[in-house]
DNA sequence: CAATCGTATCGATATGTTTCTATATATTGC
DNA sequence: GCAATATATAGAAACATATCGATACGATTG
């Protein structure tokens, strides 16, 4: 929970993340692109994400396919729900 | 969002949170209580609190009555909701 | 197999976070 | 007004995070 919240506590991520729901998938090349940062610096986040089992990655040749485990951030989501009862 | 997030994103704010959640309403004095932590370090917490928009605060005699702004969190996880459709 | 493209890791630096002690401020009760 | 209680702020230490350039690794293409 506490490492979700973690995880999307930067901007960048968050549009990282907001990005892959919009395509659907994108590959880690691609996502350098969604912000004006160096190659490791995405890598760097990339892994964050995951870490947090927010994103999930296949290899596809020499690209890796990143895409949004829906399940994850949903559960956050009903976290949160959940806590406002009460 | 990412603000909210980052608020959310230490296990001692959460628990804070939680505790409010339950209780109604908290003192400041009695949120020194939910961790073992000095009172500055609780004071700073819920600082961060506030500024995310979670806590709200009205001053009732020497205390500090602390609620939790079920609004701000409530559309935190709607943006959830929200992104997850694409 | 050499060059290239996509990705991960390393080491460094700058910045941010968490926590403390000490101290200040504000409110109440005597 | 003074002492006590509740909360906030300041300053410092320890630790974590964000970012970069350089470089390594892994797969593909020529």
């Amino acid at each position: 929970m506490v490492k979700i919240a973690k995880a999307l506590s930067n901007k960048t991520r968050v549009r990282i993340v907001r990005e892959i729901l919009r395509r659907k998938s994108i590959t880690c090349h691609d996502a350098e692109k969604v912000d004006h940062l160096s190659q490791p610096t995405i890598s760097h986040h990339l892994k964050v994400l995951f870490e947090a089992g927010i994103l999930e990655a296949q290899r596809e040749g020499r690209f890796g396919i990143v895409t949004v485990n829906k399940e994850a951030l949903k559960t956050f989501g009903d976290w949160i729900s959940e806590d406002l009862k009460g």
